[in-house]
DNA sequence: GGAGTTATGTACCACTTGATACAGAATAGG
DNA sequence: CCTATTCTGTATCAAGTGGTACATAACTCC
């Protein structure tokens, strides 16, 4: 197999600055110009090495879990959910009110009102954050089990409940909240944390 | 003043009509012509009524405050801060999971993230998302005085947990939780409530 | 009834949108 | 060197965007 003209551009250099984008501007906000600009490609370019809009948006989201977001995945594995959920919230502070990328949550304002041509994408990210909370879900389930919750606790509603306040703290990054102001919302859940 | 040719529309339904549309797919994810066909509308009349799309936006935003969302300024009256927060959260899950709504609450996925071109209407909603959690500071402070929140109570602190919690409910029903769902998670806030 | 005023509806505007056709450039294998 | 293959860049596409000009219709006041 002959490999042909060799790419000029780093696919997933070429790939972050696309996520930045779609972080901050959303899908619907973010042209293929804003995209193809960040990304220092012109379109053919994307669209051979990307798809279309929608795929890429889908593959900044893959991008996303795996990178800025890994903390989620991290904080399922500390030894209780109490600790879980404190890595969690910290580690997500820092990430929605990071200075080098956009204010918030990639996973919450990158599609969260849409319009109907949209909605595949809109979809694709609820069943994401889904996933998540159900990952959540499972780790509260074996707290319960190893006796570090409560056992009449419900991990369902408490799962909701964490995902609740993980989801209300991007909302106020992206309304401009600061690390240290979120920090202490943070505080004032873990103080009431039921266990 | 001769009053020329009456209008053959009423301005608040369409206004109601265009909240619709507005809250369901965001003011980026909207048209004009999803708004002329929602509101009933052409193109000429609603330019002429409400501006033009900036403008309606912002109309709806007020109408949505003044309707849908009245229950925030309501809660503020309740005789204690914990009476205040459970009414705010209790009615909001009622709003945020009304089927005859949209899913989710206007003011948070209206215009969460958006292009450059639409930013100063991102901003306007994150001022009045900042109206009302200042309203339930002072609330707070008052219920300190009053002696119903503990002294040492930071009431900027605690109206912005309890903004987080508001907002995280709303992305929680934009992604199809429903209101049993959210108000144990309600309930799990409550029963915490520092007071 | 005529004049003045305001709303309606068609038809249109310039511009942007996401997406491609196609020619040329850069590589690998023979 | 030649061919096959892949990428790049220009130029372009049809469709949709927000927004308007203009003629006409419906009303009030004189």
């Amino acid at each position: 197999m002959s490999s042909g003209r060799p790419r000029q551009f780093d696919v997933d250099q070429a790939l972050d600055r696309a996520l930045q984008v779609f972080w901050k501007k959303g899908y619907e906000g973010t042209s293929l110009l804003d995209l193809t600009e960040a990304m220092g490609i012109n379109r053919p370019s994307l669209y051979a090495a990307f798809g279309n809009k929608k795929t890429l948006f889908l593959k900044a989201m893959d991008r996303y879990v795996q990178g800025p977001a890994c903390h989620v995945g991290e904080a399922l594995q500390e030894p209780t959910a109490r600790q879980a959920v404190e890595y969690l919230l910290r580690h997500s502070i820092d990430l929605i009110t990071d200075a080098s990328n956009p204010c918030g949550c990639f996973m919450v304002q990158g599609a969260l009102a849409v319009s109907d041509d949209a909605d595949p994408v809109r979809q694709e990210m609820v069943r994401r954050r889904a996933m998540a909370e159900e990952a959540f879900c499972r780790r509260f389930t074996r707290a319960i089990a190893e006796g570090d919750l409560p056992p009449d606790t419900d991990p369902g509603d408490l799962a909701r409940y964490v995902s609740t306040i993980s989801h209300g703290l991007a909302v106020q990054a992206a309304s401009g909240a600061s690390r240290d102001e979120l920090l202490r919302v943070a505080e004032i859940v873990l103080r009431s944390w039921p266990a």
